[in-house]
DNA sequence: TTGTACGCGTTATCAA
DNA sequence: TTGATAACGCGTACAA
């Protein structure tokens, strides 16, 4: 059982100029204050005036709490994203931003780190702060989307973006990632490398399975078997990465793979750092590929070969899309798939 | 003159269970509502219990807009940066939000796009919205503090970070910077160098101003003359400083620096870009030195010696300090300032 | 232990 | 063109 602190008014609030106070110094009713100050309804150009410099005069702040709370409206979307520090989530948040800040809406952001837990809480603050709307790229940890669903049942207007739950009932905004990762290996096996291995995500996060899905996609295109030695799983970081190419290094050298697929650029750059620390070359020995453009791909010791994950449009789309549910005019639900774009640099060995 | 649009209620609006709406159907007032769901005051343990199972049942979630309205008290921070994609903004926003979550208050991210009018709007939102307290890293184009005197003259809770405004009687969280830029060249010129040049910042923007100062300390203390055609002004990014280190190029051979001290990082790359261009060597031929650890920075081909900023730090330091000033719990006005870290790397040329 | 009256700051509505 | 009243959903203060 909780203690039970008293409630008692904020001793430390900020005391302001209510539209109430305008009205008395000026002697006419709070409703033309509002309508002045709105420029709202009908009000006599000199009142209006009048209102105007005193409001000024007097440090008025219209407050929008008390506004939300008879208009039933926020002008605030929720943003709950599982990462703040990757790459992909400033510019996906840049995105959003340009966005909203051009409709008048504002962000709450919020930040599950990738906790399932984290991420419901977060959603009940944002229900509760009553956000007009939720942009949400789920958490690695979420299993039950008991959470989504209610929240969808409700009506609250919602977006899923990057991470989706297929067949929720709700909009989504996303890439291609099945479809990129099997060019991608495409493109290796196009310059005739045999043995490619798979550096794999979590099976369990979406982008994770498509991934593999599209290694695999590309492999049987070309009647190539997949081995199953040669797939391993890496995980989403540096550390993974690395961990997992030692084992492919370790197994007898005609196994070894002659390129390398990794799930992301993380985990590309923890596989160079282990065929490097073997004194292996890239590309020569091994050619490796990334997935996601990070900052630091183009400037790795030898540059690598990565899809670029336009992050900056997933957010922007699935902002204008949540705008769009938010007031009525795009309701349908939607999957929105924006496209990727190969960045072919030294790694893959492919000029 | 704006066009009359009317205000109505928000029709798409999410119709949501209230307190009275679960106190009818129980047969209770609202008023026991409201102390079983806060677990406040004296209730009845079997009251208590039916109204949170029936609050659960009919998915209850609590109105914070009117709860806000009546305590003056929103649990909203806002924050203001001038900049999304910056790795140090991100970094900073990890640490405000880490103190942030664990003290249950939620952060409104608003960004000014270094743009100075937008960054007025942001606040006048933020203040409408009623936030507990503001976090405010400057935009580089604000001329006129005349916002944030307001600001602080009402009492709104308010601390600056990264990028402060000295004397305006409000707490700030930065690094020392000049302090740090005179480390980092005493660094070079303790190696030998003689000839120093500087990449220099904006002079409007404190953090320019101060790097320069503390190059120019560095100098002094060691009698060396600081030549003003070594003094470059060359902006925050990269362009800017290809441009400034090509001038630097075009000075005839014996005026041209053995090393360099650009403002940060994406300055230096622009300048390690037009050195090797030249067919120079880094640090052979010009040593150089960057500011900020970008995570770029030990990626280049030549690993960039620089100064490690705690983006983090500063971010979870301005977020204790302004939650002290909003609880009242540390109401000084504070200047706090964060030590960096020397990053040496090959570029400097130091072994 | 529970209920009643009132207020928070604003806007919709309808009357003046 | 302006004003009075009620309402938004909740919490405080006090009465029952």
């Amino acid at each position: 059982m909780k203690k039970n602190i008293p409630h008692r008014k904020n001793k430390h609030a900020v005391n302001r100029v209510t539209g109430k106070e305008i009205a008395d110094m000026l002697g006419i009713s709070a409703m033309t204050v509002s309508r002045a100050i709105n420029n709202r309804g009908y009000i006599h150009e000199e009142t209006r005036q009048k209102v105007v410099a005193a409001a000024k005069k007097m440090g008025y702040s219209p407050n929008n709490i008390a506004k939300s709370l008879v208009l039933k409206k926020t002008h605030t979307i929720g943003v709950v994203i599982p990462e703040i520090t990757h790459s992909f989530f400033p510019e996906a948040i840049r995105g959003i931003e340009e966005v909203t800040y051009r409709a008048h809406y504002d962000l709450i952001l919020t930040h599950s780190a990738e906790d399932a837990k984290r991420e419901r809480d977060a959603i009940r603050t944002l229900e509760s702060k009553r956000v007009d709307g939720i942009l949400i790229s789920m958490a690695e940890s979420v299993e039950d989307h008991k959470t989504y669903k209610e929240l969808i049942a409700i009506g609250v207007p919602i977006v899923f973006f990057d991470r989706c739950v297929a067949g929720i009932g709700a909009s989504c905004v996303s890439i291609d990632d099945e479809l990129s990762a099997m060019k991608i290996t495409e493109h290796l096996l196009a310059h005739g490398y045999k043995r490619v291995a798979h550096l794999s995500g979590p099976k369990d996060v979406s982008i994770g399975r498509a991934r593999l899905n599209g290694f695999k996609r590309a492999l049987a295109a070309r009647g190539i078997v997949c081995h199953p030695e040669l797939v391993i799983d890496s995980g989403f970081h540096e550390s993974g990465g690395y961990a997992a190419m030692k084992k492919l290094l370790a197994l007898p050298k005609a196994q070894q793979p002659r390129a390398v697929v990794a799930v992301n650029d993380p985990a590309a750059f923890g596989a160079m750092r282990a065929i490097q620390e073997r004194g292996l070359r890239i590309p020569e020995d091994i050619a490796i590929a990334g997935f996601s453009d990070d900052i630091r791909a183009a400037m790795m010791p030898v540059p690598l070969t990565t899809v670029r994950q336009p992050a900056y449009e997933v957010g922007r789309l699935a902002a204008l899309k949540l705008l769009g549910l938010i007031e009525g005019k795009s309701p349908a639900i939607e999957e929105i798939i924006v496209q990727t774009e190969q960045v072919i640099r030294k790694s893959c060995g492919c000029h």
